[in-house]
DNA sequence: TGTTGACCTGGAGCGCGCTCCAGGTCGCAG
DNA sequence: CTGCGACCTGGAGCGCGCTCCAGGTCAACA
Protein backbone atom coordinates (compact mmCIF):
# COMPACT_ATOMS: atom_id res chain seq x y z
CA UNK A 1 0.00 0.00 0.00
CA UNK A 2 1.44 3.08 -1.43
CA UNK A 3 1.72 5.36 1.73
CA UNK A 4 3.35 9.34 0.81
CA UNK A 5 5.43 11.33 2.83
CA UNK A 6 4.68 14.87 3.95
CA UNK A 7 7.20 16.15 0.92
CA UNK A 8 5.53 13.43 -1.52
CA UNK A 9 2.12 14.65 -1.09
CA UNK A 10 3.51 18.60 -1.30
CA UNK A 11 4.99 17.30 -4.27
CA UNK A 12 1.94 15.39 -6.13
CA UNK A 13 -0.58 17.97 -5.33
CA UNK A 14 1.46 21.36 -5.07
CA UNK A 15 0.82 22.73 -2.18
CA UNK A 16 3.51 23.51 0.35
CA UNK A 17 3.74 21.25 3.92
CA UNK A 18 3.07 23.67 6.20
CA UNK A 19 -0.10 24.52 4.18
CA UNK A 20 -0.96 20.73 4.03
CA UNK A 21 -0.91 20.61 7.83
CA UNK A 22 -2.93 24.09 8.17
CA UNK A 23 -5.13 22.42 6.51
CA UNK A 24 -5.72 19.33 8.76
CA UNK A 25 -5.68 21.43 11.48
CA UNK A 26 -8.94 23.32 9.70
CA UNK A 27 -10.68 19.90 9.07
CA UNK A 28 -10.07 20.52 5.42
CA UNK A 29 -8.35 17.48 5.00
CA UNK A 30 -7.77 14.00 7.00
CA UNK A 31 -7.32 13.09 9.55
CA UNK A 32 -4.18 11.92 7.86
CA UNK A 33 -2.97 8.19 9.26
CA UNK A 34 0.09 8.42 11.43
CA UNK A 35 3.26 6.01 11.56
CA UNK A 36 3.70 4.89 14.95
CA UNK A 37 6.28 7.07 15.67
CA UNK A 38 3.76 9.84 14.62
CA UNK A 39 4.62 10.45 11.16
CA UNK A 40 1.82 11.49 8.41
CA UNK A 41 1.24 8.95 6.11
CA UNK A 42 -0.86 10.30 3.36
CA UNK A 43 -2.82 7.82 0.74
CA UNK A 44 -3.83 7.57 -2.88
CA UNK A 45 -7.68 8.93 -1.67
CA UNK A 46 -5.52 11.86 0.94
CA UNK A 47 -4.10 13.47 -2.14
CA UNK A 48 -7.17 13.39 -4.49
CA UNK A 49 -9.48 15.20 -1.62
CA UNK A 50 -6.53 17.25 -1.33
CA UNK A 51 -6.42 18.36 -5.22
CA UNK A 52 -10.36 18.53 -5.26
CA UNK A 53 -9.96 21.16 -2.16
CA UNK A 54 -7.38 22.77 -3.81
CA UNK A 55 -9.19 23.29 -6.58
CA UNK A 56 -12.11 24.48 -4.77
CA UNK A 57 -9.47 27.34 -3.60
CA UNK A 58 -8.48 28.11 -6.55
CA UNK A 59 -11.96 28.73 -7.16
CA UNK A 60 -12.21 31.33 -4.50
CA UNK A 61 -13.88 29.58 -1.61
CA UNK A 62 -13.02 30.33 1.41
CA UNK A 63 -11.40 27.88 4.23
CA UNK A 64 -14.97 28.40 6.32
CA UNK A 65 -16.55 27.65 2.70
CA UNK A 66 -14.26 24.59 2.30
CA UNK A 67 -14.85 23.47 6.23
CA UNK A 68 -18.58 23.45 5.72
CA UNK A 69 -18.03 21.73 2.43
CA UNK A 70 -16.14 18.95 4.18
CA UNK A 71 -18.84 18.73 7.35
CA UNK A 72 -21.51 18.10 5.00
CA UNK A 73 -20.17 16.00 2.79
CA UNK A 74 -19.05 13.84 5.80
CA UNK A 75 -22.05 14.18 7.73
CA UNK A 76 -25.58 11.93 8.02
CA UNK A 77 -27.67 14.38 5.99
CA UNK A 78 -29.53 12.99 3.22
CA UNK A 79 -28.44 13.07 -0.32
CA UNK A 80 -31.24 15.38 -0.99
CA UNK A 81 -29.45 17.96 1.06
CA UNK A 82 -25.88 16.73 0.15
CA UNK A 83 -27.08 18.02 -3.41
CA UNK A 84 -28.95 20.87 -2.80
CA UNK A 85 -26.06 22.29 -0.47
CA UNK A 86 -23.91 21.52 -3.35
CA UNK A 87 -26.11 23.25 -6.05
CA UNK A 88 -26.32 26.22 -3.45
CA UNK A 89 -22.50 26.33 -3.93
CA UNK A 90 -22.22 26.00 -7.60
CA UNK A 91 -24.67 28.68 -7.80
CA UNK A 92 -22.24 31.22 -6.07
CA UNK A 93 -19.32 30.21 -8.29
CA UNK A 94 -21.66 31.17 -10.82
CA UNK A 95 -22.20 34.64 -9.59
CA UNK A 96 -18.50 34.70 -9.77
CA UNK A 97 -17.87 33.38 -13.08
CA UNK A 98 -20.35 36.37 -13.63
CA UNK A 99 -18.35 39.29 -12.31
CA UNK A 100 -15.36 37.90 -14.04
CA UNK A 101 -17.09 38.19 -17.32
CA UNK A 102 -17.95 41.67 -16.83
CA UNK A 103 -14.50 42.16 -15.74
CA UNK A 104 -13.56 40.52 -19.45
CA UNK A 105 -15.98 43.08 -20.60
CA UNK A 106 -14.45 46.30 -19.49
CA UNK A 107 -11.36 44.85 -20.47
CA UNK A 108 -12.33 44.25 -24.01
CA UNK A 109 -13.82 47.40 -24.72
CA UNK A 110 -10.38 49.26 -22.93
CA UNK A 111 -8.55 46.95 -25.52
CA UNK A 112 -10.84 48.03 -28.28
CA UNK A 113 -9.96 51.97 -27.77
CA UNK A 114 -6.27 51.09 -28.01
CA UNK A 115 -6.05 49.19 -30.93
CA UNK B 1 -21.97 70.72 -12.51
CA UNK B 2 -22.72 67.94 -10.41
CA UNK B 3 -20.61 67.42 -7.21
CA UNK B 4 -20.93 64.46 -5.03
CA UNK B 5 -20.21 64.26 -1.42
CA UNK B 6 -18.26 61.16 -0.08
CA UNK B 7 -21.49 59.47 1.18
CA UNK B 8 -23.69 60.28 -2.13
CA UNK B 9 -20.30 58.64 -3.87
CA UNK B 10 -20.06 55.87 -1.58
CA UNK B 11 -24.34 55.42 -2.11
CA UNK B 12 -23.60 55.32 -5.94
CA UNK B 13 -20.74 53.03 -5.88
CA UNK B 14 -21.60 50.63 -3.11
CA UNK B 15 -18.54 50.84 -1.93
CA UNK B 16 -17.77 52.65 2.07
CA UNK B 17 -16.07 55.58 2.39
CA UNK B 18 -13.28 54.38 3.75
CA UNK B 19 -12.24 52.33 1.22
CA UNK B 20 -13.02 55.20 -1.15
CA UNK B 21 -10.41 56.88 0.51
CA UNK B 22 -8.17 54.48 0.81
CA UNK B 23 -8.15 53.48 -2.84
CA UNK B 24 -6.99 57.24 -3.15
CA UNK B 25 -4.48 56.76 -1.10
CA UNK B 26 -3.08 53.70 -2.94
CA UNK B 27 -4.00 55.39 -6.02
CA UNK B 28 -6.33 53.48 -7.98
CA UNK B 29 -8.67 56.67 -8.27
CA UNK B 30 -8.48 60.56 -8.00
CA UNK B 31 -6.73 62.55 -6.91
CA UNK B 32 -10.71 63.95 -5.77
CA UNK B 33 -11.07 67.42 -5.97
CA UNK B 34 -11.36 68.91 -3.13
CA UNK B 35 -13.43 72.18 -1.98
CA UNK B 36 -12.03 75.34 -0.34
CA UNK B 37 -12.12 73.78 3.05
CA UNK B 38 -10.32 70.51 2.24
CA UNK B 39 -14.04 68.19 1.43
CA UNK B 40 -14.04 65.79 -1.43
CA UNK B 41 -15.85 66.52 -4.43
CA UNK B 42 -16.80 63.49 -6.84
CA UNK B 43 -17.43 63.51 -10.27
CA UNK B 44 -19.37 61.34 -12.70
CA UNK B 45 -16.09 60.61 -13.88
CA UNK B 46 -15.11 59.92 -10.89
CA UNK B 47 -17.99 57.77 -10.27
CA UNK B 48 -17.80 55.92 -13.38
CA UNK B 49 -13.50 55.21 -12.91
CA UNK B 50 -14.68 53.57 -8.94
CA UNK B 51 -16.94 51.29 -11.15
CA UNK B 52 -14.01 50.23 -13.33
CA UNK B 53 -11.97 49.29 -10.56
CA UNK B 54 -14.49 48.06 -8.33
CA UNK B 55 -15.37 45.40 -11.31
CA UNK B 56 -11.46 44.41 -11.70
CA UNK B 57 -11.64 44.31 -7.57
CA UNK B 58 -14.76 42.17 -7.75
CA UNK B 59 -13.31 40.08 -10.32
CA UNK B 60 -9.87 39.20 -8.10
CA UNK B 61 -7.46 41.58 -8.96
CA UNK B 62 -5.61 43.00 -6.12
CA UNK B 63 -4.35 46.37 -5.38
CA UNK B 64 -1.30 46.19 -6.48
CA UNK B 65 -2.43 44.68 -10.05
CA UNK B 66 -5.36 47.94 -10.08
CA UNK B 67 -2.31 50.48 -9.52
CA UNK B 68 -0.10 49.41 -12.28
CA UNK B 69 -3.02 49.37 -14.39
CA UNK B 70 -3.97 52.87 -13.41
CA UNK B 71 -0.26 53.65 -13.56
CA UNK B 72 0.01 52.33 -17.52
CA UNK B 73 -3.26 53.55 -18.74
CA UNK B 74 -3.25 57.05 -17.73
CA UNK B 75 1.22 57.19 -18.62
CA UNK B 76 2.20 58.09 -22.05
CA UNK B 77 2.85 54.86 -23.29
CA UNK B 78 2.14 53.89 -26.59
CA UNK B 79 -1.56 52.43 -27.57
CA UNK B 80 -0.07 49.43 -28.63
CA UNK B 81 1.89 49.34 -24.87
CA UNK B 82 -1.48 49.91 -23.34
CA UNK B 83 -3.19 47.47 -25.56
CA UNK B 84 -0.59 44.27 -24.85
CA UNK B 85 -0.94 45.24 -21.06
CA UNK B 86 -4.25 44.80 -21.17
CA UNK B 87 -4.47 41.65 -23.23
CA UNK B 88 -2.02 39.85 -20.92
CA UNK B 89 -4.25 41.11 -17.95
CA UNK B 90 -7.73 39.69 -19.96
CA UNK B 91 -5.66 36.20 -20.33
CA UNK B 92 -4.68 36.21 -16.33
CA UNK B 93 -8.19 36.28 -15.98
CA UNK B 94 -9.29 33.83 -18.68
CA UNK B 95 -6.71 31.87 -16.14
CA UNK B 96 -8.94 32.88 -13.46
CA UNK B 97 -12.44 31.39 -15.70
CA UNK B 98 -11.24 28.15 -16.49
CA UNK B 99 -10.24 27.67 -13.02
CA UNK B 100 -13.65 28.47 -11.90
CA UNK B 101 -14.82 26.50 -14.71
CA UNK B 102 -13.29 23.43 -13.22
CA UNK B 103 -14.51 23.70 -9.71
CA UNK B 104 -18.02 23.69 -11.60
CA UNK B 105 -17.27 20.65 -12.92
CA UNK B 106 -16.11 18.74 -9.50
CA UNK B 107 -19.31 20.21 -7.73
CA UNK B 108 -21.22 18.76 -10.95
CA UNK B 109 -19.88 15.53 -10.54
CA UNK B 110 -20.42 15.43 -7.04
CA UNK B 111 -24.00 16.62 -7.71
CA UNK B 112 -24.30 13.70 -9.82
CA UNK B 113 -23.38 11.25 -7.38
CA UNK B 114 -25.78 12.64 -4.90
CA UNK B 115 -28.51 12.78 -7.15
C1' DT C 1 -23.50 82.66 16.74
C1' DG C 2 -23.91 78.12 18.41
C1' DT C 3 -24.99 73.41 17.48
C1' DT C 4 -24.71 69.52 14.86
C1' DG C 5 -23.30 66.23 11.75
C1' DA C 6 -20.65 65.05 7.83
C1' DC C 7 -16.02 65.22 6.80
C1' DC C 8 -10.80 65.47 7.50
C1' DT C 9 -6.02 63.05 8.80
C1' DG C 10 -2.79 59.67 10.54
C1' DG C 11 -2.46 55.57 12.38
C1' DA C 12 -3.94 51.35 14.83
C1' DG C 13 -6.54 47.04 14.47
C1' DC C 14 -8.52 43.03 12.26
C1' DG C 15 -9.69 38.61 9.66
C1' DC C 16 -7.85 35.65 6.31
C1' DG C 17 -4.64 32.35 4.67
C1' DC C 18 -0.85 31.04 4.95
C1' DT C 19 4.41 30.95 6.36
C1' DC C 20 8.05 30.66 9.45
C1' DC C 21 10.38 29.52 13.69
C1' DA C 22 12.17 27.15 17.94
C1' DG C 23 12.90 23.28 20.17
C1' DG C 24 12.32 18.63 20.10
C1' DT C 25 11.60 13.56 17.88
C1' DC C 26 12.00 9.92 14.48
C1' DG C 27 14.29 6.79 11.60
C1' DC C 28 17.52 5.46 8.06
C1' DA C 29 22.60 5.16 6.48
C1' DG C 30 27.04 4.32 7.75
C1' DC D 1 25.47 3.61 18.03
C1' DT D 2 25.82 8.02 15.84
C1' DG D 3 24.73 11.45 12.73
C1' DC D 4 21.69 13.79 10.10
C1' DG D 5 17.80 15.19 7.69
C1' DA D 6 12.93 14.96 7.44
C1' DC D 7 9.35 15.44 10.49
C1' DC D 8 6.66 16.86 14.79
C1' DT D 9 4.08 20.70 17.78
C1' DG D 10 2.51 25.18 19.33
C1' DG D 11 2.65 29.58 18.44
C1' DA D 12 4.33 33.94 16.41
C1' DG D 13 4.61 36.74 12.20
C1' DC D 14 3.21 38.55 7.79
C1' DG D 15 0.91 40.69 3.56
C1' DC D 16 -3.45 41.98 1.96
C1' DG D 17 -7.49 44.73 1.99
C1' DC D 18 -9.94 46.92 4.31
C1' DT D 19 -12.18 48.99 8.80
C1' DC D 20 -12.23 51.65 12.78
C1' DC D 21 -10.83 55.24 15.91
C1' DA D 22 -9.33 59.75 18.05
C1' DG D 23 -9.05 64.24 17.72
C1' DG D 24 -9.93 67.99 14.99
C1' DT D 25 -12.34 70.98 10.96
C1' DC D 26 -15.99 72.58 8.00
C1' DA D 27 -20.56 74.15 6.76
C1' DA D 28 -25.52 74.34 6.86
C1' DC D 29 -29.17 75.61 9.75
C1' DA D 30 -31.88 77.53 13.82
Amino acid sequence: MSALSPAQAAGRTGVTIDTLRYYEREGLIGPIRRTAGGRRQYTEDDIFWIGLVTCLRNAGLGIADLREFVAILRSEHTRQDKAAFLRERRAALQQRVAALHRALDVLDEKIAYYS
